[in-house]
DNA sequence: ATAGCCTTGAAC
DNA sequence: GTTCAAGGCTAT
């Protein structure tokens, strides 16, 4: 499936592809676009498929393989497919109104206007500098065109997914559960938080679901929630931070963030069978799966996923009320993303390779010659910081202390405690501290060097935050996202 | 059930 | 007042 893109859209990153004219296609039928609809310009049938479907709740099922080509001309033959794919494309259930009013405007009127401003920018932008690099086959439905983003699939994915991302044998397990989650549960954090049960598939509330903090707070168990008059002593553990029986070296309060981190191979094997689940899902016998694009989206989400639930067993992080969290997290997740991604290379990469976080290997060669030039840009910046941390010698307590400063931002406006955040940041500033001079005693400044990569990572992030930004508003990015979640929520703040 | 056209009404 | 994405209507 090569779908997950949107046709219309020219550009990848900052590299320019097709025609712009060939825009108006709807992107889940390739018929004529006739206006924003329930979150991107689709055609008039495919927007009242969709209204149909989500206000009658309607369910379908598909007498295929779930893989149904949906065109102009075979839209009507699977309707499953077809709402499969206004889902994928991006369509927004929160778009339909539960009370059936008319008229009037919704939250998604700004983003209509930022995406069109944006799409004119584009326009303009390949006016001037008359950068039309391919063009697309005339005759090719929005199925089959190809994201010039990150083409089909890169080679050196290959030789581990045999097994682990394509394979045959899983029959599709995702029919009623996946189907009531896409219908009912409309992209949240609180759906989508680790460890918490999914909606219950009553009513169907879908209605002004405001984006980012709805349901996020609604979802927390309330024992998330800690006393209101917490302070800052109150949640350091004084004596116990760089005393302590362990190892000489290591500050007490270092050891306790080794061991709140996650365990790499168990989050490595969760992962994989995660993608592996979304693969069978939809390749059927088919070879058509999702773009290399698409599964690096998912790998992201689920990655965010495991940082979610990290941060919220980990030390300090567990003390704090959940808006306070909420806005922590909202305001570091994509740094902690790409920390995670750079420590992954500190750690194991190899020289010319990147290494997932599901444990494939994917030469740089092979991204530079298939990515768009924005992410090969953003991968290369990223190997430039591993690179420095790697000269610094970095290790995994370190980085980890990285986490923990990247998280406990005291900077992160309208905290409830803030002085508690800020305590934190002390404390495990005053720890990495401690442990760098104990640990390398020969490096008299290698505290001051470390310190010195976290607003690298953060502009790193910031730029990969735009991508994601971007990439989302030309549809591409697959829905149901945790990763636009957060996007959502940190714009919103803004 | 589909899809083209019509009516509505909050945001601008 | 104008816009334009919601929902509604209806012949096919």
């Amino acid at each position: 499936m090569y779908h997950l893109k949107f046709p219309s859209v020219p550009l990848t990153g900052m590299e320019y592809t097709y025609d712009v004219d060939l825009e108006e296609l709807c992107p889940v039928c390739g018929d004529k676009v006739s206006g924003y609809h329930y979150g991107l310009l689709t055609c008039e049938s495919c927007k009242g498929f969709f209204k149909r479907t989500v206000q009658n709740n309607k369910r379908y099922t598909c007498a295929e393989n779930q893989d149904c080509k949906i065109d102009k001309t075979q839209r009507k033959r699977c309707p499953f497919c077809r709402f499969q794919k206004c889902l994928n494309v991006g369509m927004r259930l929160e778009a339909v109104r539960a009370d059936r009013m008319r008229g009037g405007r919704n939250k998604f009127g700004p983003m209509y206007k930022r995406d069109r401003a944006l799409k004119q920018q584009k326009k303009a932008l390949i006016r001037a500098t008359g950068l039309k690099m391919e063009t697309t086959p005339p005759m090719l439905s929005p199925d089959t065109q190809t994201d010039y983003t990150f083409t089909g699939s890169l080679p050196g994915l290959h030789p581990l997914p045999k097994g682990i991302l394509h394979t045959t044998t899983t029959p599709i397990p995702i029919a009623p559960t996946d189907y009531d989650r896409c219908l009912y549960g409309p992209p949240s954090l609180g759906m989508a938080m680790p460890g918490l049960p999914p909606h219950a598939p009553l009513p169907p509330q879908y209605q002004y679901a405001s984006f980012p903090s709805r349901a996020i707070k609604s979802e927390y168990p309330e024992h998330y929630t800690s006393s209101p008059d917490s302070v800052v002593g109150s949640y350091i553990y004084p004596e116990q931070v760089y005393s302590g029986s362990g190892s000489p070296q290591v500050p007490q309060l270092v050891l306790e963030f080794m061991r709140c981190d996650p365990d790499e191979l168990q989050v490595q094997s969760k992962i994989a069978a995660h993608l592996q689940q979304e693969q069978s899902g939809r390749g059927g016998k088919g070879q058509e799966r999702l773009s290399t694009f698409s599964l690096m989206c998912h790998m992201a989400d689920q990655t965010l996923f495991s940082i979610v639930e990290w941060a919220r067993g980990c030390i300090f992080f567990k003390e704090l009320k959940v808006g306070d969290q909420m806005k922590l997290l909202h305001n570091c997740w994509s740094e902690l993303l790409v920390l995670d991604f750079i420590s992954r290379q500190v750690q194991h990469g190899k020289e010319g390779s990147v290494l997932l976080v599901t444990g494939q290997e994917v030469e740089l060669t092979s991204i530079a010659s298939q990515a768009g030039a924005t992410l090969t840009s953003l991968v290369q910046r990223g190997q430039e910081l591993v690179e420095k941390l790697q000269t610094l010698q970095a290790d995994r307590r370190e980085i980890t202390c990285f986490k923990f400063l990247i998280l406990f931002n005291p900077d992160v406006k309208l905290l409830e405690n803030q002085a508690f955040v800020e305590g934190v940041q002390e404390q495990v500033n005053g720890a990495l501290l401690e442990y760098t001079m104990c640990a390398y005693p020969q490096y008299l400044d290698k505290f001051s060097q470390l310190l010195m990569r976290l607003p690298e990572l953060k502009a790193l992030s910031a730029q990969a935050e735009d991508y994601l930004c971007y990439k989302h508003l030309s549809g591409e990015v697959p829905c149901n996202n945790l990763l636009i979640e957060m996007l959502h929520a940190k714009r919103a703040c803004a």
